[in-house]
DNA sequence: CGAAACTTCTACATGCCGTAGAAGAAGTTC
DNA sequence: GAACTTCTTCTACGGCATGTAGAAGTTTCG
């Protein structure tokens, strides 16, 4: 599975917002002026970098390697790596169903409204 | 987010399949006799006994401490646990209807079913 | 070319987890 | 109740993931 940690989630959080790739540099300043975390954290830019290496390994971001300051993206969307997480929760259990059925009780009325809908065809 | 570790997962599994608390002996021997394991761990009771008391501390697992070889139990069924889990998953996402419309998508048709006949009313 | 910016390598601290021995408490047997 | 067995608790250690960053090497720009 994939878990992140409090920083690898602050990063991923940044880059599921930013409309394009950003730099290290960039990521850095956004995590010091960042309005998610609480205190000021100044990191050094390596930090950040050291970071993106590894949620590069784990796939869950990518990297134009030719501009120079790289630009780092994610390759999934923050939507689709959550829903993807999501079911890797579900298959754990034997019984889905079941599981299902204690979900559904969990979500929000709008939510299941939602589903309805989702789930109205075919 | 209580994420587990494989033994601590090997531990959960065989409490929530038991219908009664285990002592921590029970549990050494199943594990021994794991048919979910693919070599037979020799585990010493105390390694299972630290497992038990770390998950006791993550509020997943209570002990009956008057009956002298201490009985666990699980505090929730597995399909609790499991759809508990994903509702964490869920609400870590700012747009969650987005995330289920993905969830959907990757359920198959016979979960999706029945998910349509938990809806259905309202 | 030389300085500034950037990347890679290496490293260390901390915390969680697997694993278990040592020591202490409690029940069991003559 | 003294010795023996059984349990529990305390303490510990190695490994791996993660937060954090300096040192050194590479690329770019003026």
């Amino acid at each position: 599975m994939a878990t992140l940690g409090d920083l690898e989630r602050t990063v991923m959080d940044l880059l599921w917002a930013a409309p394009e790739a950003l730099t290290a540099n960039e990521l850095r300043d956004a995590i010091a002026e960042a309005p998610s975390g609480e205190v000021g954290r100044e990191l050094a830019v390596t930090t950040v970098l050291t970071v993106l290496s590894r949620l590069e390994k784990k796939g869950l971001v990518e990297r134009e390697r030719d501009s120079r300051p790289h630009r780092y993206r994610s390759v999934t969307s923050r939507e689709d790596h959550t829903a993807e997480l999501m079911h890797e929760v579900l298959v754990t259990a034997p019984d889905r169903e079941a599981v299902l059925a204690r979900f559904i009780g969990s979500v929000s009325e709008a939510e299941a409204e939602t589903l309805r809908k989702l789930l109205g065809g075919s």
